[in-house]
Formats: C-alpha cells, sequence, structure tokens
DNA sequence: CTAGGGTTAG
C-alpha cells in the first residue's frame, strides 16, 4: 500500500488521479485504501452534468473514518443537499461525529438553504459538548445568518464563551449580507472599542453596510482605518472601498481609488468601477474603460459586459448597446438572462417594444419575472396597453404577484381613462392580498442616520418636518409647480390616501435636510424604491429654489438635482 | 496512525 500513498501525494491534475482510481478498482484496493478525501477533492466540480467519476466515488459506502472527507465532498459540490443525506447514512453506521463532521455539515446546510436540519445539528452540537469550539459555533453562526436567521446568528454570537476575530466578522457580514446594515456598523463600532483589531475582512463586512445606507461618514472612516493599516493593498478591499464610493454618490471618488490602487486590478475591479459609471448614469465613461481593459491585459467576462450594458441603459445609449450586446460573442461571453433582461429594458425604453417582446419570445432560456417585469415597465413608459397585457399575462402565469405589477398595469389603463378596468386590476390585487413594499429613504446627518416611511410621523419633530414640507410646497408652488396628481395613479407606493404624495419618504427626508443641515451642504437621501415623477420634479425645484445640492439614490442609480436639473436628464 | 473546519469584493 506505501507505494499507493507516495503516488496519491504526488498526483496534481485530475487525469492522474483518475488513473489511480483506475488502478485501485482493477485492483480490487480501493475498497481497502483508507483515505479517499484526495479523490474526492479531485472531482470536478459538476454536476451538473452528473460526473460519473464523482458519482462513483461518492456511491462506494467508504470505511468508517471517511465519512467527514465525504461530507465535506458533497457540502462543497453543487449538490450540498446530498451532505444531509450523507450523514443520515453515517448516523446508521456505527461512527460517531466529531467536531469537523459537524462543521461540514453546518456548511453544507448554509449552502443548501437547510435552516431545519441547521437547528437539528444545532441540537446536536450542544449534545456533544462542542459548545467551546469557536470554528465550530463561527460555522454555526454564518449557518443562521446566511438563510437570514440573524436573531439565531446573534444568540450564538452572544453565548460564545471566547470570541475571536472571525466570528467577529462573520456576524459583521452576516448583518450586512442580511439586510441589517444598521447592526453591522454598531456590532463594528463596538468590535473597535473593544480589544479587537479589525482586519481586511472586518473592514470588508463594514464597507457593505456602509455602501448600503449610503453612510459616506462612516464609509470615510473605515478608509481612514484601511490606509492607516495598510489594507489598501489588498485587491478585495479595494473593490469594496469603489464600491462603497460608487453607492454613496461618489463616483470621482471611486475612480481615484480605481486609478490610484498600488496592487493589482482583478476582473471584479474593473467590473465594480464599470457599474459605478452605470449607476451614475454615465454610459460613456464606462465605455471607455470597457475599452481600455484589452490593454490592460483583461479581459471581460459576462459581469463586465452586464455592467456596461446596464450603463447604456441608464444614459440612453441604444444603438451602443445593442453593438455591445452583439459582440460578446466575439468575447466569448454567452448572454445569460440579465443579459437578456438589460436588452429588452433597452430596445423598451427606446419604445421598440415589439422588438424587446421578439427577443423575450426567441431567447435560448424561458424568461424569467423580472423579464416581463421589465418590459412591462417599458409598456407603461409608453402607454402600450396590449404590450402592457401581455407581459402581465405571462406574470400571471408565472404565478408572480409582485404589487408593481398590477400597479403597473392599472397605470396603463389609467393613463387611458379605461377606470372599468383599473378598478378589475385594484380587485384582483384584494383577492390575492397582494403585499406592497413600504417606501422607505434614510438620510445621514451629522454622523446619524435618519430613516423615514411614506406619511412618517414617528420623529420627535415630525410637526417641524410636515411645516417644512408645506413651506416648500407653496414656494416651488410660485415658481408654477403643480402636484401632479396623476403620480398618484402611476406611483408605485402610494396607495393610502394618508400617505399621500405630498408625504412621500423622500420629501420628508428632503425637509428634514433642509432643516437640519449645515447652509450649503449637499442633502443626500438613499431611498429604497424608485423615486417618482412628483418627487422628481420637486427635488429639481428646490434644488434651484434653495441653491442646494441634492442627491437621491434609487433602488438602482442615482440622481444628482443642481440648480434645477437632475443628472438623470429626466431620464429613468 | 493522517487530514480535514469558521469570516472575504462585482
Amino acid at each position: 500500500m506505501a507505494y499507493v500513498e507516495s503516488i496519491l501525494q504526488k498526483c496534481t491534475s485530475f487525469p492522474q488521479i483518475r488513473q489511480l482510481h483506475a488502478h485501485l478498482l482493477v485492483t480490487g484496493l480501493f475498497l481497502l485504501h483508507y483515505s479517499r478525501s484526495k479523490f474526492i477533492d479531485f472531482a470536478p466540480p459538476p454536476p451538473p452534468p452528473p460526473c460519473p467519476t464523482a458519482r462513483h466515488l461518492r456511491s462506494v459506502p467508504p470505511p468508517d473514518h471517511d465519512w467527514n472527507a465525504l461530507i465535506r465532498g458533497h457540502a462543497q459540490s453543487h449538490h450540498p443537499i446530498n451532505a444531509i443525506t450523507c450523514y443520515l447514512l453515517m448516523s446508521r453506521a456505527p461512527c460517531k461525529s466529531d467536531a469537523l463532521t459537524c462543521s461540514f455539515f453546518l456548511k453544507a446546510c448554509a449552502r443548501a438553504l437547510a435552516p431545519i436540519e441547521s437547528f437539528q445539528m444545532h441540537a446536536h452540537v450542544l449534545k456533544l459538548g462542542f459548545d467551546a469550539d469557536v470554528l465550530l459555533q463561527t460555522t454555526l453562526l454564518d449557518a443562521y445568518a446566511k438563510f437570514g436567521d440573524l436573531d439565531s446568528a446573534c444568540k450564538v454570537f452572544d453565548k460564545m464563551s471566547k470570541r475571536d476575530i472571525a466570528c467577529w466578522n462573520a456576524l459583521i457580514s452576516g448583518l450586512a449580507q442580511g439586510n441589517q446594515p444598521h447592526e453591522a456598523l454598531k456590532l463594528f463600532d463596538k468590535m473597535t472599542q473593544s480589544n479587537m483589531m479589525p482586519n481586511e475582512v472586518t473592514v470588508l463586512g463594514a464597507l457593505a453596510a456602509c455602501a448600503q445606507l449610503g453612510a459616506i461618514g462612516e464609509g470615510e472612516r473605515v478608509c481612514d482605518y484601511i490606509k492607516i493599516n495598510r489594507f489598501d493593498e489588498n485587491v478585495i478591499v479595494c473593490n469594496a472601498v469603489i464600491d462603497m464610493y460608487a453607492k454613496c454618490g461618489m463616483v470621482e471618488k471611486a475612480y481615484s481609488v480605481f486609478e490610484g490602487m498600488r496592487c493589482c486590478k482583478s476582473i471584479i475591479t474593473w467590473n465594480t468601477m464599470i457599474m459605478a459609471f452605470a449607476m451614475d448614469g454615465d454610459g460613456e465613461k464606462a465605455m471607455e474603460l470597457l475599452s481600455r481593459m484589452g490593454g490592460a491585459g483583461a479581459a471581460p467576462d459576462d459581469v463586465t459586459f452586464l455592467a456596461a450594458l446596464c450603463a447604456c441603459n441608464h444614459s440612453g445609449m441604444v444603438k451602443e448597446g445593442l453593438r455591445l450586446f452583439e459582440s460578446m460573442e466575439d468575447h466569448g461571453v454567452r448572454g445569460n438572462m440579465k443579459h437578456y433582461g438589460s436588452v429588452v429594458d433597452l430596445l423598451g425604453r427606446a419604445g421598440r417594444l415589439e422588438k424587446a417582446f421578439d427577443i423575450a419570445e426567441s431567447m435560448p432560456m424561458p424568461p424569467d419575472a423580472v423579464l416581463w417585469q421589465t418590459l412591462l415597465g417599458a409598456a407603461k413608459t409608453h402607454g402600450n396597453v396590449e404590450m402592457a397585457e401581455r407581459a402581465s399575462r405571462r406574470l400571471a402565469e408565472m404565478g408572480s404577484s409582485a404589487c408593481g405589477d398590477f400597479v403597473l398595469l392599472s397605470n396603463v389603463y389609467a393613463a387611458h381613462s379605461r377606470w372599468g378596468d383599473v378598478g378589475r386590476v385594484r380587485e384582483a390585487m384584494r383577492k390575492k392580498k397582494v403585499k406592497k413594499v413600504p417606501g422607505f429613504s434614510y438620510i445621514e446627518m451629522n454622523g446619524a442616520i435618519f430613516q423615514f416611511y411614506n406619511g412618517d410621523k414617528s420623529h420627535p419633530y415630525w410637526r417641524e418636518i410636515y411645516g417644512k414640507v408645506e413651506e416648500i410646497t407653496s414656494r416651488i408652488r410660485e415658481f408654477g409647480y403643480e402636484a401632479e396628481t396623476n403620480y398618484v395613479l402611476h406611483d408605485i407606493e402610494n396607495e393610502e390616501k394618508e400617505n399621500a404624495l405630498c408625504y412621500h419618504s423622500e420629501k420628508l427626508a428632503l425637509a428634514f435636510g433642509l432643516i437640519s443641515g449645515k447652509e450649503g451642504s449637499v442633502i443626500s437621501i438613499n431611498k429604497n424604491l424608485r423615486i417618482c415623477g412628483d418627487c422628481h420634479v420637486v427635488m429639481k425645484l428646490v434644488s434651484k429654489l434653495y441653491d442646494t445640492e441634492i442627491i437621491v439614490r434609487d433602488r438602482t442609480r442615482f440622481h444628482r438635482f443642481k440648480e434645477g436639473s437632475c443628472s438623470c436628464k429626466d431620464f429613468w
């Protein structure tokens, strides 16, 4: 057997390991051989399509001590759920789980999004007495975070007897990724106040949280920390910094980081920067960067093209976008769902709805709901009832019942004064109990973040804020503003009478910003949905009459209001 | 009588 060992050690490629595997099968030694982890590690990642070699390796019952390798292999595969089945088989064998078994199993649960099994394993971990194992507890915490059970993740964290850097990081990024950026930043602050020194991974979590919130103040502080500790020599950190600046509306800053990088750029660096220009609606800069990639030795991939297409969408570059889409194959990139969605968006914006529909019908994969929603949105923009109905029908067939879909369709009818149809759609919404996504906005002020819902009256100074809204309205009215009641119908989130148009969350945030911000400072607002047409008009007028710059981050892009106009050129 | 575990950007 010794010779097998030494050959095994020397294997460095899949063909080599396959030869050895074949030899062992032929000689019957495979069943006797004790360590199969290396074989499993080498088995190539597919299925799909199922790889016969890997399947064989996984179907032969292993000797007792090899279960961990098998579970680990499954956990990392395309079908992590098999690790769970494998664990069940193991529990029938005369073999005990150790901390590693639990760890691999939990990793599989996290990847397979299997909360119940994780819960069971948690009980097991307690029973087996592994509560003091920091690594295992971190895996457990991460599993909870990955499927969004952040309460349980926090509980695991609180109960840990010792906490090292990785478990802090796991919770910080878990919170950031689980839509709790406030909590993530709180934890980050708590960490810096304790004796734990944030490392590269920690700042990634913190930056992600800042990016989500558009919290530039906090973001700058994290960047200072990064510079002091020379974390900016790490590409991953640089990428996250660029992304953070971009999402806080500071493309120039993002670009200066991009240009000043002392480490090698990765494909993700380029993609992040192109996406940054896209969000800013600067299609030309995005395309310019794309053309610079080749010279820098970077080959554009699927994400690069998606980012560039997105940039074309946001700046009305229809021709360029279509040309780009057609050039993808020359670069060996096959279009995926998102690319097709992007093209449908592009054509839809240009009013070429039939062409967009044809693409949706003939693309190589069945369109998803998002794609039909895109077409529906375009149909609404161009007031095309028939196309809106077609898209809505597809959505209904797919069982999608998002609030926005119904509202869009109803808006198209409303634009044609087809009130009977409007009523019918509203009735369908009631019947299906469609849930609305509440609209809210954030504003950062003196380092703190304030959140407003539509019609929000929970702020201690809400009376002052509402008073300011009224002042704004009457002042801009002198300059010809008229509340576009049309938008009450067109507006996605505004349905309730009490959440009338003028108390949209972004208007409340704006009023609050005008009251409490320093004179001449930029007002920066983040919104979870798209900005509505009326708010857009108001922002433009306020930027002129109050002589202030306003930046609104939408669900998908930025609007910079200055001297009465917006950077999106009313195109969004 | 091995080795095998946690946090990480678009």
